[in-house]
DNA sequence: GAACTACATCGACAAGTATCGATGTAGTGA
DNA sequence: TCACTACATCGATACTTGTCGATGTAGTTC
């Protein structure tokens, strides 16, 4: 049984996939071709506006699943599989 | 990219593993040698109140991680294994 | 520097959730 | 039937979260 500790970071991380808008969000830049994804490419497949996607982002850039790089005007995100991992591993 | 509903059921099965302390309760019962628990030994390893004991145990079946099974006064919990294995798959 | 673009943050609101004491309910045993 | 036990539900409270319009900020281009 995980410790009171690892309990909380392990909650957060699930809690960051426990919003449909962010499932699908880490589903479509997973699927990209390139492995990353402008964040102006996230606005239509999420179905929200633009500060709420930002929001989720956030959330799963906090949970270690996804990084954020900015190139000028443009942020692009990545998956993080080896965080995906972890969580994985909780599970079986 | 699953879709709307697909990605709220997901959602939802991630939200019952997005709390610490049920994350504790399920390791708990899955780590037991006859598969299953009596919900009287819930209480101690969980350190909560036996109301809100009750009330994670109900979102954990809600979300198909675990059965109940109620045998004389004892209620009995069981993970379902084929559950996890979904979320599993989910993240690779 | 001025205008523009892409994204983040703020403020606010509605909805959901974790928690517990009090109470209800079903099963047991005398 | 009566007392007891194990668990669920209720009611209330404090806290968290998803959402968006308005605004702030960093980078680009002229």
């Amino acid at each position: 049984m995980p410790d009171q500790d690892q309990a909380e970071v392990l909650a957060k991380a699930f809690a960051a996939l426990a919003d449909p808008t962010r499932l699908r969000l880490l589903s479509f830049i997973a699927s990209a071709n390139t492995g990353e994804v402008c964040a102006c490419d996230l606005l239509e497949p999420a179905g929200k506006s633009q500060p709420t996607v930002s929001h989720h982002m956030k959330i799963l850039i906090e949970a270690g699943v996804v990084t954020r790089e900015k190139r000028g005007l443009w942020v692009w995100y990545r998956v993080v599989p080896g965080r995906l991992e972890i969580l994985r591993a909780v599970l079986g």
